[in-house]
DNA sequence: TTTCAAATGTGATGTAGGTCACGCTAGCAC
DNA sequence: GTGCTAGCGTGACCTACATCACATTTGAAA
């Protein structure tokens, strides 16, 4: 019954950029594994070898670096409808430098790279469909880079959480704060000096 | 004579990564548009709408965002072989918001919006292709976002170099710190204390 | 209900990098 | 040649944010 919904999450998702035939989408959907995790487990650690992409059905996840001081810097919130792992190990074959995991209990579909590839292949549509979802992260990513450079970090945050609100009740200060690239101790001087 | 020159360079660019018969390339090619610009000379200015994205060929571009205050960020430095629009507003068909101009004279090849988007369907493997270069685009504006939340200048200014050392000679210092997002005077201190 | 860890607030102090101001040099325009 | 502007260096001072330390709140587990 889950399955059935997290199958119409997808095709819905899917169907809103490009063309596939219900068979086609069936067997696009074959090649996806259902899979749930609960709150705070890890789904991709530093050092694994990343085979797999992650479209979030329900619930919310994180990626995120951890540098040699222990500090964590948050790349991307993923809420229902978007996609998320280590890109770049992904695709590059290489050891995860990336990290994901659960912010609260989560229900992903995972599709590997190799699936992916074979899928782009065999239909031009699903290579149509990833080239749109690429291009649409990396724009999003470049306003991200800009905006870190442009904007100091109460604006920064005003601007996620009007892009994202939902996040507000979902996720922790400190995360927010890894996020937005600062100490949490500085983020929470922020809104308790205004108003 | 330059011009069998610059069709042998997409050529290449383009069949290492996909493939396509002489024909679909003389094809694909035929869509492009030869351009050459003097230094200084902008290709794309805030408010303009967006219709191309450019092949550099030959010189040197840069991609740059000018805030209210008229400090300037630079997102891409565009040399040979490498793509450079204001991606946001070619792709959702917004004003530009990015410039793009020359930092030395150039020759690029344009290749129209509607264009890309009408090979892209009428050839698989100019869709995977554009795939191809938005993943790699999207992975590398990932790392440049964590090492600006995560590393000090000194460290950007010695990767920047590492991983672009013709930058040093061919683009003035004022226009690095601009990339690296920090005030030219910042970056000019670094390298007369180092050494 | 108690307990404990995670999340949060806040003061004191340190620091990387920004801003402003000025001077020098080199290359291009006339 | 003369003048002018872009590029670059550098000192003095300022500021946003980090870091450290400690207190308080909260929510989930036992």
């Amino acid at each position: 019954m889950l399955c059935m919904e997290a199958k119409e999450i997808l095709k819905n998702h899917v169907c809103k950029i490009t063309q596939l035939t219900d068979e086609q989408f069936d067997y696009f959907f074959s090649h996806f594994k259902k899979q749930s995790y609960k709150k705070g487990q890890a789904i991709i650690s530093d050092g694994d070898n990343v085979d797999c992409e992650y479209f979030v059905i329900s619930g919310c996840l994180k990626s995120f670096f951890i540098n040699d001081d222990l500090k964590m810097y948050i790349l991307q919130f993923a809420m229902p409808t978007w996609w998320a792992s280590d890109f770049n190990a992904l695709y590059n074959h290489t050891k995860a430098t990336i990290n994901l995991d659960c912010i609260t209990d989560a229900e992903v579909l995972c599709l590997s790279n190799s699936d992916r590839e074979k899928l782009c292949n065999e239909l031009h549509s699903v290579e149509h469909f990833f080239r749109w979802r690429t291009n649409r992260g990396y724009v999003a990513t470049q306003k991200r880079l800009l905006s870190l450079m442009n904007n100091n970090v109460k604006y920064r945050y005003e601007e996620l959480l009007k892009m994202y609100p939902e996040l507000y009740n979902i996720v922790p200060k400190n995360l927010i704060a890894a996020y937005l690239g600062v100490s949490r101790e500085t983020l929470s001087r922020l809104y308790s000096s205004e108003k």
